[in-house]
DNA sequence: CTGATAGATTGACGTTCGTCGATGCACACA
DNA sequence: TGTGTGCATCGACGAACGTCAATCTATCAG
């Protein structure tokens, strides 16, 4: 904290404190928030979320998406980049899981 | 729980339970990690919170973020449209705020 | 091997986003 | 009243996004 950041009409720009942010950091948060920023991800997230440990058949997350089913696999690979869901093939079927650990990163940038 | 869910190889899809998900909080909560997925705006909001209570003016976010005053202003507009922040004009300077509740909220939606 | 099915990949399309220069507006000061 | 300053808005541009139909790959059933 250098200097006074008074609220005065007459004074401004005081350095507002060093706000310590790394820009690699910042990126790989910004990834993650952005994985989390559109509807039908959250949605895929929750269902996915509601299997608890045993996870979610893909099979079950197109119907209730609403979407088609290489748009759900479109958005599944965007939660996988982004770390926030892990995936394994089961025979025929695909089932995905959450990472707690990604979430809980998140939830923590968030203070 | 409505009916097994094993991870048997031959039998899939019985319904992943419930999730009860409602299409216009997605919406809102949506826009709320989108205004976040941005590593400008993540920057900007990391300067605004290290102001606490006293918040920031835009005269000390410009230059840290390097960008133009057009993009930062863009960028502030977001965060505001999101309910992230608000803003107070105060004399020939804008000062804003962080919005404890909101980031709270998102917070909680992660679980 | 053949046919069917689950899900990923590709290609295309219109929309939205991030960025900047130019401009507009409100306020402060002389 | 006129001039400078802080910030928002506008217009334009290329990049990235969300969506779907078509296709491809891997697995299972017969």
């Amino acid at each position: 904290m250098s200097g006074q950041r008074t609220a005065d009409v007459t004074a401004c720009c005081a350095p507002v404190g060093s706000a310590d942010f790394d820009a690699g950091d910042a990126a790989e948060l910004a990834t993650g928030f952005g994985a989390l920023a559109d509807p039908v991800r959250l949605h895929l997230l929750s269902l996915i979320a509601a299997g608890g440990s045993l996870g979610a058949c893909v099979c079950d997350l197109i119907e209730p998406s609403g979407r088609s089913q290489p748009t759900v696999s479109h958005h599944l690979k965007i939660l996988r980049e982004a770390g926030l869901v892990t995936t394994e093939k089961r025979g025929k079927w695909a089932w995905y899981f959450v990472v707690p650990e990604r979430i809980g990163g998140l939830k923590a940038a968030l203070g």
